[in-house]
This record gives C-alpha cells, structure tokens and sequence, in this order.
DNA sequence: ACATCTGTTATATTTGTAGTATAACAGACA
DNA sequence: TGTCTGTTATACTACAAATATAACAGATGT
C-alpha cells in the first residue's frame, strides 16, 4: 500500500498515516487478517520516527481497526471491523455537523451536499487495487 | 446569541467559536448585517482572553463570513455569505473523506450515512430561535 | 478637550502536542 | 545466540493554543 504524507498540512503526520488505513481498508485494499508493516520497516520506509508509526496504530488498535501482538506484529482485525457503536455515532454527528453548518452558510443545496456525499462513498467503495 | 464552550475538547477555543458562529449564521439566528459582541467584551462574557476571540474573528474575515471595522466593530458580512469556490469544494472533500471512509469501515450504508447528513442538514436549517 | 469605545499590534509566558533521537527491555523464533 | 517484534523511558526541539499586559490609533459622545 502506499502511503503519501503531506509534511506541510495541518494535521498530524500519525493523524494522516490513520485516515489512510482506515480508507485502505474502506476500500477493500487491506483486508482483515492483512500484515501491516513494523513500526521500523514503516517509519524507515516514510521517513519519519518510529514514535510517529507507533502512535498511529496504537490509535487505531484502541479504535479496533487493527490487533497488535507483542512479538509477531500488527495485522488488520480479522475479527472484523467495529461496528456502528453510540459514541461513534455521537463522533461522526460532532465531527459532521459545523462542515454541514458551513456548506447551508455558502447555500450549498441539500441535494448538492448529499450529492458529494454519495460521490466520496462510492469512489472509496469502487477503488480498485492496481493488482486486478 | 448563546455561545457553549468545552474547555475539555480538543477542538481549540477559537475553532469551537467559529464553528458556532457559523452554525448561528446557518441556522438565520445571525442574520447579514447584525453586530457581534466586541473582542473585549465578549472575552469576559465566556471568560478567555481578548486574543482568543480576535483569532476566531479573523479567521472568520479571511472566509468572508464576517466584516471588521477598524472603529465601529464586527458585523456579520452585509454583502452576503461567501460561495462555493473550487478552494472550498477542496476542502470540503478532503475533510469528508475520512469520515465517509470510517463509515465504510463500520459497515455504515450509504442510505444511512446519507440519512444522517440530511438529518442534521434539516436540523440545522429548522433551528427555532427561541424567540418566535 | 477628554474619556471611552473599537480593532490592532507587540512582548512575554505557560502549557500541551507533535515529532525526533536514543536507548533499553521483553518475548518469540529460527 | 542473534534478530525480529512491540513497548517503555527519557530528553530534546518546535510549534500551537491560550493567557497576561501594555500600548497604539482612529472614531464617537460628552
């Protein structure tokens, strides 16, 4: 999988490593059960520390994206992913609600906001893998 | 208009505060042209400092939400909201997409992930202001 | 003229996070 | 016995967020 940083955005280095395994595994790129690269071999790989990586998949671990086992490495959950819980919920309402605040500001349509939406879903869904 | 702050978030102060001015303004309780509290005066109405709210109002300028008068004060932009620039729509998807994929993730659906923006849409758009 | 309001600018300080740099520890495994 | 894994600890730099003061400049009202 490859992975792009941006060193001159605004989020976080392990905040950008997060989304793009999360959205690898939207995407069916990495799946359940998949090795995921040491904390060295990747932080070597992109460059950065080894603190960076591990940050990020303790992260995700916590959410339960991902297993790490002590002595053999970090795999994708092969119990599947998690599920739709309360706080979650309550997260994504958080997270979404000034975008959509932002978007009635500018008169963005609801059909035009929902549109976008749908667009950004399927495309995730629909990637295909280079590897066909 | 009210404005509630967590001091627990990770979402800085000022962010917090544009966002709510931006929800105000969406929801039509800031209506173009109406005056907001001054830097001083609303810093010790939620009890932070003069600087913090002077962030939040110049970000709130550079976007064209707001206008500032140098001696007369700050006033919700008379000359309408901003649209929607090809920067914005950038933007926009590069903050939704993460979202949409963490949704995936969970197995969210798309008609239910579409649900919930328009839940929230409406519910933003529909916001009574208390004095009807 | 004077006080008072407005935003603005400048400094300095504190606190917390992000990221790096090293080093060492502990368990698995060939 | 090495070598791989994640883990923990410490220290350091850099930066952002927030506060605390203070002063400046223009407009307004008395």
């Amino acid at each position: 999988m490859i992975i792009r940083l941006d060193m001159q955005s605004d989020l976080p280095i392990y905040s950008q490593l997060m989304n793009q395994i999360i959205e690898g595994i939207a995407s069916g790129e990495l799946q359940p059960g998949e090795d995921l690269p040491s904390v060295r071999s990747l932080a070597s790989d992109i460059g950065v520390n080894l603190h960076t990586i591990n940050k990020a998949y303790t992260l995700l671990k916590q959410e339960g994206f991902i297993q790490i086992h002590r002595q053999k490495g970090v795999v994708i959950n092969p119990d599947g992913m998690p599920g739709i819980t309360p706080e979650y919920e309550q997260k994504q309402s958080e997270q979404l609600r000034p975008m959509i605040a932002e978007a009635i500001c500018r008169s963005m349509s609801k059909e035009r906001l929902l549109h976008i939406v749908s667009s950004i879903y399927e495309d995730i869904s629909h990637a295909e893998k280079g590897n066909a």
